[in-house]
DNA sequence: TCTATCTATCGAAATTTTCGATAGTGGTCA
DNA sequence: TGACCACTATCGAAAATTTCGATAGATAGA
């Protein structure tokens, strides 16, 4: 695979034209032809569908695209890291979905700070599928997730266990298919058994992936969602919310995951603090 | 650049040798050789330093391990992802920092949701490369964002302007250099600005990328950042935090993206409602 | 039906990659 | 010091791949 059939793709992709991508990289359009040829063979399936008009991505060409962007981006950082200086930098980058920020790992980004004083840190909230591109791609050097696709070259590490509760601020009990509902993707493991149990809100009106605000806007709205226990615990208390009698539960497993060829020296103070101040979160 | 470029690397790194590593590939000694020398010349310096004991990473060499990995896992996910089946799904996903949902878009969310029931809405925060990215890739509909890179195929349109200042928890005014000041990343404008008007703090002990909850982490630990107006006017007001007087401000415009080939039924109402609901919020 | 415009394919030429043989380098040992 | 050993580098030839220019094939529009 040449980084050279991405870049055509691309073009292709961009102009919507084997012609115009040929006129843009300055070479013929057979040769664009076969190029993108070669990658569908690579492949396995057609990227493109063509017509008179021109081509159009197919499913799997969309489905593509970023990984071609990846590789893009991916052999342009190491072209430009390996000739900078070879002065390595100190920090490192982590990554977990906004939920596990909030209340949890913030604060032990603190400590970290405090015992660690010469690594900088860069802290990045995100869906789990854009944490696990980004470990696999090298741009994130650990991260804080619920039961993560296992990236290769990767350790998966059991943290703690988090469980999830529905509460509404509505005043009466949100029937299930209601417009009261609102989704929060909590994760892959979470969509699919929340399809599971509720398979009629599969496709809710509205959903978000905010971390911590959709809490506030339940509250502001007479909405039901679920949420970790964790966080609407002292909500409960205060009657702000409430939990209806027979909604399901989930409990998942939040994991650290971190590359299994790394610097020690520099990983395991962080992973430690990790291990010691997650492992009192277990549901258990 | 070739994958097999990546892959002979990384299998001479693992075997210490040219010799072993192209027992394990299946090719002759010559051929790893050419293919190692193919490698440094694009890539401009030697990535091993031979020797009669074989073959040892040079600093060079060291950096561009994680990329190599990075190029074979990306290609393998590629593959992986194309090969399965992409079921595709009829709604808007919206993107913004997470910063301009607090307080901002969720309302208008609220009343999106009430004025067009039938299109399922999916909000996303993230930061703008990844929100520009996801633009260009197709898999963000529309984004609000500060000053965009222009994303090839979209309209860039003005909402408002938003004036971020520095604010404090700290009982005395906090110095610029010391290490309870902690940078957010509000965008490439700002990264840009403030590294002009603060070059000692292009590289703060902690930099955060987590919207609205960077605010509570700055209250709790006496710290000092950057945050739009919008959010600590409130907290300003209360006394929570103070305004070093002699910080420099930084305004900002908003602006709405979203593609200029689109479905106008489909666009256009949420369009006219997120420039209502936000107009009202210039500085001006 | 004809024309225009796009992609696909062909055969030839150009370029790249691989191989097997061997040169070059340097460490070890008698 | 010289022989030997073990590794990488280079060479020329062969094989494989890529690119080109010409043209076939498909399809939409007039």
């Amino acid at each position: 695979m040449d980084i050279n059939l991405a870049r055509t793709f691309l073009m292709v992709a961009e102009t919507g034209s084997f012609i115009d991508a040929a006129h843009r990289l300055n070479i013929t359009q057979s040769t664009v032809s076969a190029r993108i040829k070669g990658l569908e063979d690579l492949l396995g399936r057609p990227v493109f569908e063509r017509s008179k008009s021109g081509a159009d991505l197919t499913a799997a060409g969309e489905q593509f695209h970023k990984h071609a962007l990846a590789l893009v981006r991916v052999w342009q950082r190491a072209q430009l890291e390996v000739s900078l200086s070879d002065q390595h930098r100190d920090h490192i980058a982590i990554g977990a979905p906004a939920t596990l920020w909030h209340g949890v790992l913030l604060k032990t980004i603190a400590k970290l700070r405090s015992e660690t004083p010469d690594i900088a840190i860069s802290a990045t909230a995100g869906l789990q599928d854009v944490l696990t591109q980004r470990l696999i791609e090298g741009t994130l050097d650990l991260a804080i997730m619920y039961r993560p696709i296992q990236p290769p070259g990767h350790t998966v590490e059991h943290l703690f266990d988090e469980e999830f509760v529905l509460v509404t601020s509505a005043r009466t009990a949100p029937k299930k298919g209601s417009s009261d509902y609102m989704f929060i993707n909590w994760g892959a493991d979470f969509q699919r058994d929340h399809a599971t149990a509720y398979p009629e809100l599969i496709k809710p009106g509205l959903s978000l992936d905010l971390g911590s605000n959709p809490l506030e806007y339940v509250l502001a709205n007479e909405l039901s969602a679920y949420f970790p226990m964790r966080l609407v615990k002292p909500y409960l208390s205060r009657g702000r919310l409430k939990q209806p009698k027979r909604a399901r539960r989930f409990v998942y497993p939040v994991y650290l995951v971190y590359p299994e060829a790394r610097d020690e020296d520099a990983y395991d103070p962080i992973l430690d603090m990790l291990r010691r101040e997650c492992g009192r979160y277990s549901t258990d």
